[in-house]
DNA sequence: TATTACCCTACTAATTTAATAGAGTTTTCA
DNA sequence: TGAAAACTCTATTAAATTAGTAGGGTAATA
């Protein structure tokens, strides 16, 4: 299951893509537009800013704002900042890998084999959408 | 993230379709060869015997056994009886459809769009794969 | 300089997962 | 026919994760 932070993560950043000019735009805004806690908002915000994909403006006319354009908004990116590793099973993760305690043999695993093609295809998904694909 | 249940029914799965014969094996038999909870592992078997997969027989020398072959078991169906949804948001799902509280409009959304893309790529995998492939 | 809005920490309720425990029932083979 | 072997079922629980909630602090702008 995708968890409500990359769900309400996704949604702001296609809410802050879809603005006419690159003014900041309040969390309170996105976040009754979206129907999203606010409070929760603004900690997913909070780490977006951290991992370089958003920028902040304090005080009045303050506010969030896309660092980047859509177009170079990769989702594999998003994903793995808001979701965590891609793949379902740490043996198979390209950035969070770890080796199973029960495995002896990681290649001889179907568990493993099957899951290297579903993260491959989730991959290949990921790869080919940016920001702007996904917004209407 | 693969849960425990789906990963120790894939490997039991896996273990019996490596059987020579199609003897009924023994729960400790796969829980030891495999180091899964024989407990744990008790309850998956039964699942998958409850589902049509694994055909099992009572008392001495009883035990679990596949009751199609290798090729006639798709991974697809596996999934969902083991795992559950193979979308990761309910909205996207053809099994588990539920619509989201907070879309007010499915078509435009985002997480939607991304998340069709990534359901159908994964159930391509899984389409494509009987538990015959993933054994060695 | 007051207001607005971001920033941060800590806590908690609910849910899910991964077992664990233990008793009960059925079947088979000697 | 009876006892061992093996499946079946229910209930409980510990740990982890998720999804928030609460509340105060800090910085910037008009």
């Amino acid at each position: 299951m995708l968890s409500k932070k990359t769900k309400y993560g996704l949604k702001a950043l296609a809410y802050l893509a879809s603005q006419k000019d690159k003014k900041p735009v309040q969390i309170s805004e996105i976040a009754e537009k979206e129907n999203i806690s606010q409070k929760f908002l603004e900690s997913i915000l909070l780490s977006l800013r951290k991992t370089g994909f958003l920028g902040s403006k304090k005080g009045k006319g303050g506010g969030y704002y896309l660092l980047k354009t859509p177009e170079e908004i990769s989702m594999t990116d998003v994903m793995r900042v808001l979701e965590g590793p891609i793949a379902m099973v740490p043996c198979v993760s390209l950035n969070f890998y770890e080796s199973c305690d029960d495995c002896p043999d990681e290649q001889a695993c179907s568990v493993h084999k099957l899951m290297l093609q579903v993260r491959d295809s989730a991959l290949e998904v990921y790869r080919k959408n940016t920001l702007r694909d996904i917004i209407s």
